[in-house]
DNA sequence: AGTGAAACACACACCGT
DNA sequence: ACGGTGTGTGTTTCACT
């Protein structure tokens, strides 16, 4: 159920790099390879580790357009709230929504090829939408620092 | 150099899954093993693929509170400008961070336990450096949506 | 819970096409 | 460039402490 160091200490790894291999976590934490196997397949099983992934280049891929962008949907528009959130989960350039604290809004975060790929991913998938009463784009400049790693 | 249109099945299985192994994606994408191991190797190689991570459930490490803050430095601050990009990048707590077009805004992602946990980072870390003027936060409900993949 | 060994699958290299 | 085959290395299980 709950969780101890040594736990931690593989999450903390694990959440690094992937491509560890069991010994070389065993190693790393003081255990031997089946005890330590025995503990991440354990860490997998209870959801600690949802899955693993590899991360790409976004720039080399030609991604060089990132925005988050708020969205303020219309009052009316509660009801077709499911309806938007299943839209947005089928957006693939919308890598993560979230809904806010204290307003009607969702932050959106786009990845897109050039200002062109997002005026034309807001003008025909967010502004074709009745209830969608407002977008505010955030432009970002630089990427000082990325990580998926929580602070363990 | 380029990719071709196997190069990118590759890419978008294994961004999506990084567990799968190489005769899974061969047979995904039509090819024998040897060819398909080649095909990764090089993409890693050439930077396509940065690295393999573990994604953990946050919420279950009790990681309930998710902040994205915007942090305006002042103009003079613009010389230590290194220093705190430098710092941003050691706080473990800040996932993400960018500068952001057309302001001397930063865009921080801060994810900590609770909102004492958030409270005490804004304090300790943020408004304790004199070049930091504002700091406005952004507090998420619910995630509708996150992803680390990119729209291949 | 940790150790050791054994079965198995996979990653990787070397061949031929 | 693709495909087949082999060998070492990592993963997974099992019997034991």
């Amino acid at each position: 159920m709950s969780l101890n160091q040594v736990d931690r200490q593989i999450l903390a790894l694990l959440q690094k790099d992937a491509s560890l291999s069991t010994a070389e976590i065993a190693d790393k934490v003081g255990l031997s390879q089946s005890p330590c196997w025995r503990r991440i397949a354990r860490l997998e099983q209870e959801g600690y580790i949802t899955n693993k992934v590899a991360i790409l280049d976004a720039k080399l891929l030609g991604f060089d357009m990132l925005v988050y962008a708020h969205v303020r949907l219309s009052s009316h528009g509660r009801d077709q709230l499911a309806q938007f959130e299943k839209l947005i989960m089928s957006y693939d350039e919308v890598t993560e929504c979230y809904s806010m604290a204290g307003t009607m809004d969702f932050m959106l975060r786009i990845i897109s090829k050039g200002i062109e790929g997002y005026e034309l991913f807001v003008r025909d998938k967010l502004l074709c939408l009745e209830y969608v009463q407002e977008v505010h784009s955030n432009v970002t400049m630089t990427c000082v620092k990325r990580s998926t790693a929580l602070p363990l």
